[in-house]
DNA sequence: TATGCAATCGCAAACCTTTGCAATAACTGG
DNA sequence: CCAGTTATTGCAAAGGTTTGCGATTGCATA
């Protein structure tokens, strides 16, 4: 059994129904090398299905997402949709320069998640997330620009 | 001098200038207690300066956030906004169930985002920052609930 | 296989937010 | 105090995403 088949049994499995708009929508994710925009898998599906509405590819993403098939990613103000590969869960790091999305092992946040809980009593909701900021080749790119005008700019040493 | 007063030459300083508009949303936003959704600050500037565009206010707050002047804080998708306390900065817990925001130190930050600088060169933009998870009273609550078994149920969302 | 109900669909309109553009107004220097 | 320069405004339209609704369809039952 292709792990497709496994996700549309865990869908019905649930009480959803298995429609052809699904199956596309699954297909065209799980076919796509990591992120694809919603734009790009609505194209897609065009192509083969050419009555599919928007709508729909939103709803079917968003269930996707909610029922853990696809893990959806915020890129410059955009959704992106993955599919979930099990037992290797990550977070993304998305560069506010060049938009590239970098994976992040859970690992890192189960500390922050753990304090979160244990002195607020507040349970973060970290299936999945996002942290924006600046990558290693935009911040050398930058720092290139800036020069050593400032100097004290510690040189990273490792490749 | 008030520091609704320092924040308008701060402005000024770095350029900008001091319209009507600008004076009434800051204005509006310094006078809410704490988080104001922009439909708010836009009905409440509408009151006092009727002319005023729905745009105005969204680029007003834009700016102001690129200042450092409000904190942005995205609450059910929707935005929100309040003074930036000097020296207070705090980032945000939003549960997802009441839609309450918890203040959190920066503290519980630091360590996560100089692990991000260490181990991947990525420099985390998180001047400001938000959570989602579930608060102490909701999980109380759901956890009562959950107690007396499904006997009273109150279905309080769904998607 | 036929039937019925609820889930899902397509469509259109709405949602919140951003953007292009010409007109206006805040600041500068004379 | 006036005119010139440029930032900022209001307006309208577009952006991506969500939602209401009637029509359709998947699926369970018989």
């Amino acid at each position: 059994m292709t792990r497709q088949e496994q996700l549309l049994q865990l869908l019905q499995s649930l009480g959803y129904r298995l429609t052809p708009q699904r199956l596309l929508v699954l297909a065209i994710v799980a076919g796509g090398d990591g992120h694809m925009g919603v734009d790009e898998i609505y194209r897609q599906a065009r192509a083969a299905y050419p009555y599919l509405d928007l709508a729909t590819v939103y709803r079917t993403l968003r269930l996707f997402k909610q029922v853990g098939v696809v893990t959806e990613v915020d890129i410059d103000n955009r959704l992106h949709y993955e599919l979930t590969a099990p037992g290797e869960k990550h977070h993304h790091m998305v560069c506010r320069a060049c938009h590239r999305a970098i994976n992040l092992s859970p690992h890192y946040l189960e500390e922050f998640r753990d304090t979160l809980i244990r002195e607020f009593a507040f349970e973060p909701d970290i299936e999945h997330f996002t942290v924006s900021g600046y990558c290693r080749y935009c911040r050398e790119m930058a720092a290139a620009v800036a020069d050593n005008a400032a100097a004290a700019a510690e040189p990273a040493n490792d490749a």
